[in-house]
DNA sequence: CTCGTGACTCCCG
DNA sequence: TCGGGAGCCACGA
């Protein structure tokens, strides 16, 4: 993955995403440059989740559900999750209003 | 160059 | 709330 690529910006948007707080898939496609390239971040998660050490488990898709299958990580994000003090509603749903990560843009602000 | 691939999202019903 | 269909697209093969 070279400099200045999609993927690269991808990868950096998901590095930050402070602890306790999620981001949805097209949250960080935007930020990433493209709005609609959610698809491209799960692509990312898949190849480079662990070679640049990316706190996957705090993307989630914008239903506030974890996207794995129950009995294929489904269980395990969910404990990671709890342990930075984030919790499920009901129907295992996150609450957007206490954990959604709302990027500031420092250089505007607002 | 084309093509398959998704841990998605949007739009109904 | 749930599910199907269509749209979406960067990247690797």
């Amino acid at each position: 993955m070279r400099q200045g690529s999609f993927s690269r910006r991808i990868v950096d948007a998901i590095k930050k995403i402070p602890a306790g707080r999620v981001a949805t898939y097209g949250q960080i496609a935007m930020i990433a440059g493209n709005p609609r390239a959610a698809r491209q971040v799960v692509r990312i998660l898949h190849t480079s989740s662990e070679k640049e050490d990316l706190p996957w488990h705090r993307v989630v898709n914008r239903h506030g559900r974890i996207a794995l299958r129950r009995g294929s990580g489904y269980e395990f994000q969910k404990r990671r999750l709890q342990e930075e003090g984030i919790t499920f509603g009901k129907d295992d749903r996150i609450d957007f209003k206490k954990f959604l990560w709302e990027p500031v843009d420092v250089t505007t602000n607002q």
